[in-house]
DNA sequence: TCTTAATGTTGATGGCGTAAACATAGCCAG
DNA sequence: CTGGCTATGTTTACGCCATCAACATTAAGA
């Protein structure tokens, strides 16, 4: 509901309108079912019914593209973090929550998940960003760690990306009891500060 | 120095002999400089002056030689932290030099590190396998967290993966500094057990 | 209305993974 | 030693890809 209406006005401009929306909206749907790499500008444009050339009068190149979904895939886990952020009432609660639904978005959405963060997909330098997830995480950090805020920082987004990848990657089962196991403030993060 | 000899024996081996080992050799070769997908099967063959389809009367596509080339990776990931382990004479500060050991090779061998753990690169099913680095891991979480140890090794894992894979993608600083406050075993992993 | 920029199309180039058919070299049975 | 089988390579070819160049069309503004 943020960028991407599946409804009727991207649908309408398909022949000559809005070529650049319905790219984005056939690429993310492709990313549901397949990896990112396996997706070609040419499949795209003949899905959405267009030469495969035409592609190039909105993206500079395949990469492009890319990083635009990559894009609208970082807004959806920001959203998702929120939400799940929210229904568990905010404190530690909610940030436990956030770091599961990181990692279930991720099992939810494979190859979007993937791309986003893919080779520098979506930020520019290091450091967290402005998007919604990085804000969230930053607030929770200091909430609970005060001083100690930009290490639980990291660490806490390093705990939740390493085990999305390493379920996603196959090495970790993906299931919930693993998720719960490994994200849990009771046992990490509970050192000086 | 495990199985890839760059010396005599794999050279003198070219013309007809050890095609497999040098294609190996010199892809490990390769994922030095550049990422894996970029790297073709046609270049590997010129480079090791082969005709393109040779390749196949080693490998039945593709992939079957970069699963060669994941096994090599973790191979030497394994011995790093093997080293890294002993040097600092085990205990909880031989732990946390596995930790940063694994990191760093990600950051020396960005590619290799990538390929190894891409999609079920290496190992069957989920869960650790039985290669060093995973052995190494579960001795140091049962001699330290004994009941918990099922969970130290998932969340140990997990934030030295995740910070290595947000390091390589840009999202995080890749310097000591940022290593050495996000493997800390002092504000990690201490809470009950 | 004429012009111009935005947007598409066709066609071509060079690269890729891979299949098929053919060639050769080394080993093993007689 | 010899004939043939197997392992290993080579050449050719196919279909797909990203991307470039040249041409066509549409829409908008002076």
């Amino acid at each position: 509901m943020v960028t991407v209406s599946t409804s009727k006005s991207a649908i309408r401009a398909y022949h000559h309108g809005d070529l650049r929306s319905a790219l984005i909206e056939v690429g993310l749907n492709a990313l549901e079912g397949t990896d990112a790499e396996a997706i070609s500008l040419r499949e795209l444009a003949r899905i959405v019914g267009v030469s495969a050339t035409a592609v190039y009068r909105h993206f500079p190149d395949k990469r492009a593209l890319q990083m635009a979904l990559a894009g609208a895939g970082i807004a959806r886990l920001g959203e998702a973090q929120r939400i799940a952020s929210e229904a568990a009432g905010g404190g530690p609660a909610g940030f436990a929550a956030t770091g599961r639904a990181y990692v279930r978005f991720a099992l939810a959405h494979p190859a979007l998940f993937r791309l986003a963060f893919s080779h520098g997909g979506f930020a520019g330098g290091p450091g967290l960003g402005n998007d919604d997830a990085s804000r969230l995480l930053r607030a929770y950090a200091t909430e609970f760690a005060g001083a100690e805020a930009e290490r639980l920082t990291l660490q806490a987004w390093a705990v939740a990306h390493g085990l999305a990848m390493l379920m996603l990657d196959g090495l970790l089962p993906a299931d919930d009891a693993t998720i719960d196991a490994v994200i849990d403030p009771k046992t990490l993060f509970t050192g000086s500060s």
